[in-house]
DNA sequence: TGACATATTCGAAACGTTTAGATTAGCTTC
DNA sequence: GAAGCTAATCTAAACGTTTCGAATATGTCA
């Protein structure tokens, strides 16, 4: 900038006010400036900028895991979002452990994002204090952390799980594997909490045995699917609690040899693209995507216009139960 | 840190030295300091940090869709690496327009990152000027830019194409249809190479209303498809050039009325999680994602650490063909 | 013509670090 | 005991902006 100040035979105070239109500056100037910017090809330094005006117009984003389609659909408009608004926008991700979530939200605070949207990891009370002492904007997505008072745009997770397993009871459904994730999230404890639900309306007795803990996780779910499947009385279907597992779900039962739908019926939470055209088409229930990732901007960017201190408001969103193919009327075994 | 200092009763250059271990710290002090920073809740200012070091300790990272399987695999390694070597990274999407991919860079650059991983949309000179000017180590993924010598990782597209329709042929297909990647970029050039080569080293005579330009987006290839599924004498199997596409092709082939793999055979490149356990099993081109993002991850910091201008290095990779049950021996058709 | 308002432009002090070079204190060594 | 080292600490100048208040120029009015 000096450079330019220089070659334009002005103070970098005038460069500054042209560059960035908070002053006003004379169209000669402005012309001798414009050239010079062309000449040297200067480029305005946003980190001694941020130094200076104290933001970054970058967003901290923090999710469980990129690989995850639910995570990167919703990223994906954030993203979309937030550039139009000019923030740049800096993921991270947990893998759903909480220390990793607390080291990246520190580098992220170490950098200085003007404000953050957290899917929290776990239930620490860690990050309730981090998030206090860093005095940001927050927004929430997806899961709420106990005790946190932000901004949040999240699912009915209760309602549209009790939806799912209310179509399966309706098929005829009794004994229902429910393979949950991680309890210390608010989705995990919501999403179980309609299957509970959907049981007692139906009057039907809870068996803990048929509720595995899958951790979101592919892998784990793999080994809950398959405690369920080697019961001597097992489930007639099975209800995954997110899109990953599912597909553990999925190997198991093909590992034991069983066919879906014609052995066990499976349905699970978060949609697929491809869910209409491989088989077994599987009877999912669809998250908003788009209207979570532009909910969760538009709050992040309003705590960031005015930095009034109103009330934090939730978002709750519903999802969408999509039945397909993957359910069958309830039959008796023949011969297990 | 002034604080720090003040309260620790000793010079910000000491509360520096002793906060980097860039110089020997009496243990007193360090001990005063360490209390003072404690007691206060210090945390460096990575802005201000960057400004004075040149290095920002970021990476920016540059893909065409977030949405991509493929892309999100080999980001996530990536991110597994740098953070490991203390880099943060930098996410942007171009959506395949080279407009935005410039933008993104430019914000890339502004915000100073110490280095740049592009997987390049279009093959535009403009970014060959730019990534010039900017000066900063670059390397390249999945595709590579004409022009452009930089550190690359990309994968042998033609020989890991021709692989897949040499299959085809063999199962004696002749009238293989081709849904092509853009081809403004290295893939999708490199992938209809293969696919021409394998029909060539056949004996089998191109006919180019077989080849369709499927974008690399799904739409573009359900579209591309349709097409290919109309005309009077129908292709008999059908290679999709990359994953998002191959879903466009088999929602085609539903809305169609056929079959894979009883009417149609169908293979594509990039291989799905979920590949083996939902019906047509695709058989599919497997790109080893964690090598190629370890790769690209090391490349960087390689550049990043010695800054000698050794000639730039290009890692090429094989895919890997895994046959499962889209493809079936071609059979005359009966009665079309 | 002098006084005053208005419109531009400029000088210089921040922002929170790093770091080169100066300073000081405490030891050796002759 | 002076000279010379070494080790620890400090002072102060950057880094490239923004921004406040001062300075300058231009025009207007009495």
């Amino acid at each position: 900038m000096l450079d330019v100040a220089a070659t334009a035979g002005v103070s970098v105070a005038t460069v500054s006010a042209a560059v960035n239109g908070t002053a006003p500056v004379s169209s000669e100037l402005r012309g001798r400036i414009e050239n010079a910017i062309a000449a040297i090809g200067y480029k305005r330094n946003a980190v001694a900028r941020s130094l200076k005006t104290g933001a970054t117009k970058t967003i901290g984003l923090v999710i469980a895991d990129i690989t995850n389609p639910f995570f990167t659909d919703v990223v994906a408009v954030i993203q979309d979002v937030l550039h139009r608004a000019g923030y740049a926008v800096m993921l991270c991700c947990t893998d759903e452990d909480p220390e990793q979530q607390e080291e990246q939200i520190s580098l992220l605070l170490d950098r200085m994002v003007d404000g953050l949207i957290i899917a929290p990891a776990g239930n620490d009370h860690a990050l309730e204090r981090v998030l206090q002492r860093a005095g940001i904007p927050t927004v929430l997505i997806d899961r709420i952390s106990h005790g946190i008072a932000a901004d949040a745009v999240v699912l009915d997770n209760q309602r549209a799980v009790q939806d799912a397993i209310d179509y399966l009871v309706g098929l005829g459904h009794r004994r229902i594997g429910y393979i949950s994730g991680s309890l210390d999230t608010s989705t995990g404890l919501g999403r179980l909490a309609g299957y509970c639900g959907a049981l007692e309306n139906a009057g039907i007795q809870h068996d803990d045995a048929l509720v595995r803990i899958g951790n979101f996780r592919e892998k784990d779910a793999y080994n809950a699917a398959m405690q369920l499947l080697v019961m001597p009385e097992r489930p007639s279907a099975i209800f995954s609690a997110n899109n990953l597992m599912v597909i553990g779900v999925m190997k198991a039962i093909r590992d034991m040899g069983l066919r879906c739908p014609d052995d066990i019926s499976v349905s699970s939470f978060d949609d697929f693209p491809w869910a209409d055209v491989f088989q077994p088409n599987l009877t999912t229930i669809a998250q908003p995507v788009q209207a979570i990732g532009e909910h969760a901007a538009q709050l992040i960017l309003d705590r960031l216009a005015d930095r009034s201190d109103r009330p934090p408001r939730q978002i709750v969103l519903a999802g969408r139960l999509t039945i397909r193919a993957s359910c069958r009327p309830f039959s008796a075994p023949e011969a297990r």
